[in-house]
DNA sequence: CATGAATGAGAATTCATTCAT
DNA sequence: GATGAATGAATTCTCATTCAT
């Protein structure tokens, strides 16, 4: 495909994406985003096979977003609780930042018919490599990875999700992050 | 005239919820709903207005079943150790016991356009009261409600969708909750 | 049927007329009847035994008011401008002071599957009695009752559906009083 | 791509005016009228928004069919009592030769939610400028034009509705001719 | 590659009517 | 007689997809 080609594909990525967010995953139909993309019905078809396949590819494709979207802000350079405050506060304004995205991706893991498609492990893995890291110099306790994602991402998306007060968010953040420093440091 | 049948909402809703967990939000229709209760498409008329009525208010049923079971589990006379695991593997029976209710209230709570219908706090508040009892007897740290409810019931739900393993399962659970008695007791 | 049960025929009738004003014949259902009346749909087919018969029934029984409504305003006393008076005047009053029963059988003459249940003439008959008697006394011209009944329902029925300004109106009603007048008088 | 087919849209306008006068206003459905015109009911959707936009519009449409008709039977050479049997006449052939139209009409524009669609007044401005010519050169009496058209149209109509018999109807025609001429010329 | 038209299948909902009390 | 519940059939309309250009 050509560039033109992958730019209008893109457009219609985030016209479905950001349909999700307006109307949700059961209110988002192929002619809306058609619509939304600025495009026709069939052109949808000249680049996903069916609304399933297209589905599936943009989810596994966005499922990684927020972790590419941490990873370019953590380094192993770090000490161990600025990498933990950045992953959580990565976390967090992730979904404000790409809140689309958030939403997406969170409607489509919980969906029964496509959250196989996707495992979170995969996603995280390079995240967790650096934490491995981590443990293994003796700067953070050795608990295991589903452990580890389980409280570093877990919570912040249930607070990015519940609050919608922003000032709020920001203080139960500062105690997340001390939280987990003080649960995850020695 | 034949008087309403409180039974027959009840089907209704269950076969809702079922399907929720077979076919997902987007695949779950009216008359899927009524083949799957036994009833005509237009009976569920009689109980509803709209399926969007009838999905905001079974969400609204719904979304507090989770907690409502753990109530059933803890008792104030615990030790603050047993507490936060009874309330842990509850919600994690939970999950296994009541995968439907589970996977419904899940998606629904996702769903930018049924989430804002009811508030995660609400539904957690009875719980929330025993921990605030055990917090002023100086026997759990004293972290705000939206921070214990982060960590106490988004990371054991996140194993719970993951996991499908029942043993690697078990294993990480006890992990979880050890990790959660040691950053929450003193 | 007691007069109890009359009476609730009668509600049943006019709350199907008044609908017929309100959402029009298309938009008039069983049920909303019941609801406008105030009683079961069940109800209705204790007195009717399909809509059909219903609506057959009603509109056999309105057809005549605006005649019912004329003779009690004429007499044969008047002298003959005067009764061509009296009878415009009337049926231009009918359609204001029973609105809904004007647009009834206005709807329902026209509607092919309904119309052929009633005849004009029939209802009218005994206004064109009265004229005939007029005709026979050399105070009226000798037209036909087909062509009486065209020129002195039709067009003021046309103004009344037409005019909605009342001052409007009630100039070309003059007017039209003049004109059938000076058409039908020596 | 197809492109828009004209053709396909005068049939769907057809099929449903057909269906007015075989069955009536409330006997037409969406389904029917896709099944007379031989398209997919779907395919409605893509002329019109939804049912009642396709009645208003095809309503608006051929509201003033009667009087174009009329306007390639009249000229301004004829005298003005040819002038006003011509009006006659052609109102009541056109009844006969476009029975479907003319019943169509008749039916929406006494349908209280879509008669306010459409005036009568704006789809005989023409004729009625014809006669405002003939007025003002002495031809035919000054009426107003609400006046006119209530005894042009509102009789001949009311006889093309209630004359089944044909021979009965020609007699009756003509002697409105008779009495209109005698009404509006010198 | 791109498209608007077209559609069969199915969505949500309402209908006229009947049932059971 | 009167009713609210119940429903099969039909309603309007949308869907995912394909066709013809």
């Amino acid at each position: 495909m050509r560039s033109k080609d992958l730019e209008k594909k893109q457009r219609i990525k985030e016209a479905m994406v950001r349909l999700f967010l307006r109307e949700g995953i059961d209110g988002t139909s192929v002619s809306k985003i058609a619509r939304e993309a600025g495009v026709s019905p069939a052109t949808i078809y000249v680049y996903y096979n069916s609304k399933e396949e297209m589905l599936a590819e943009v989810f596994r494709e966005y499922s990684s977003a927020p972790y590419r979207y941490l990873m370019q802000r953590v380094s192993p350079e770090m000490d161990a609780a600025l990498l933990i405050e950045t992953i959580i506060r990565g976390c967090f304004s992730f979904s404000r930042e790409h809140e689309e995205i958030f939403s997406f991706v969170e409607q489509c893991s919980r969906c029964p018919t496509l959250s196989e498609q996707v495992s979170e492990e995969e996603c995280s893995c390079d995240i967790l490599d650096l934490i491995h890291a981590y443990q293994q110099r003796g700067l953070m306790r050795p608990y295991s990875d589903g452990s580890l994602g389980a409280v570093l991402f877990a919570p912040v998306r249930f607070l990015a999700m519940n609050r919608c007060d922003p000032c709020a968010g920001e203080e139960e953040l500062s105690e997340l992050i001390r939280m987990m420093q003080s649960l995850l440091l020695y």
